[in-house]
DNA sequence: GCGTTTGGTTTCATCACGCAACCAAATCGA
DNA sequence: TCGATTTGGTTGCGTGATGAAACCAAACGC
């Protein structure tokens, strides 16, 4: 049986990975923020099969977060740019690295970090706050349907904790 | 051949993503924090095959982001709790369902609202910001290897952008 | 004009995913 | 107390996805 897709769940986490969800695709976003634009770099920066980087880029140009861009002369040498959809990922791939500085490298073992160029400081971790920007925890979250919300989801409101 | 692990790359992102970057995974765990215990429930509302969903919480809770609660007198009935670890997580899936609302639904389409229960708010999209609670511009970060860097990434110093 | 680089596609083997059937222990209902 | 149902799975099988290596054509560099 094909694997099955989320893009008919009502729920944007759904909607997302079904999208970028596919194993190696938040990798190649991530490299493409970090600069990386051709295939050849792709592939050997992430040590990615090309077949699959192939499929992989064809589905983010597709989804429109990569586009793909020629340059060369007047033929086939091309350059994958992130779109604005694309870097709005940059949220995504940042909650991810700092989970993983958090609970698997560990405080001061941080493989990457991220500095403000204007100050030369660290940058903090994400943080859910209100609008003050005060953080809020988890316990005072509550989730509930949305304007979008379908049937299902309307008898589910939940404390996020 | 298998499918290649990320546990090896010197990278915080692929490190969590070979955790929970499997098909279905975080969608598990964005039940959880729904408040779903159960195997049955998880099943039901997930729509996920039984052995595959078996195969996902196991892992889950070999990386002690779920754990499996013993209720029920004398035997088999259980929970699948989220650890603190597991709770954690609670940021990447903020910023998929974010990514979602923003990218796939449209403002004022979101299928599901995460509001602040003291203040009856809703809870505003996380950001990148300074020790001040500002906003920090993608064009004003700088990645740099960490204190946890390896040789090849001693080279790569890139703006985010 | 010729070798190299780029950006792939093809082939084949293996593994993961999905469905349905099956199952045992625990619990529920009468 | 005994049979039915619920819970929490496992097993078998078919199909699609993934990975490695070989192959290839068009552009580019010299």
């Amino acid at each position: 049986m094909a694997r099955k897709r989320f893009a008919d769940m009502n729920c944007s986490v759904a909607q997302s990975l079904d999208i970028i969800g596919d194993w190696w695709t938040l990798l190649i976003v991530r490299e493409a923020l970090l600069g990386t634009q051709q295939f050849a770099d792709f592939q050997s920066r992430l040590g990615i099969a090309k077949n699959i980087l192939s499929k992989r880029l064809q589905r983010l140009v597709e989804n429109e977060i990569l586009m793909r861009v020629d340059i060369g002369r007047s033929g086939s040498r091309f350059a994958y740019r992130l779109t604005p959809r694309g870097k709005d990922l940059l949220t995504v791939i940042t909650a991810l690295r700092e989970w993983g500085d958090r609970w698997i490298f560990g405080e001061g073992n941080e493989p990457v970090v991220i500095r403000d160029r204007r100050t030369g400081g660290l940058v903090p971790p994400l943080r859910i706050t209100d609008g003050e920007g005060l953080a809020i925890e988890a316990r005072h979250l509550r989730a509930e349907p949305g304007p979008g919300a379908t049937r299902e989801i309307l008898e589910r409101t939940r404390t996020l904790d």
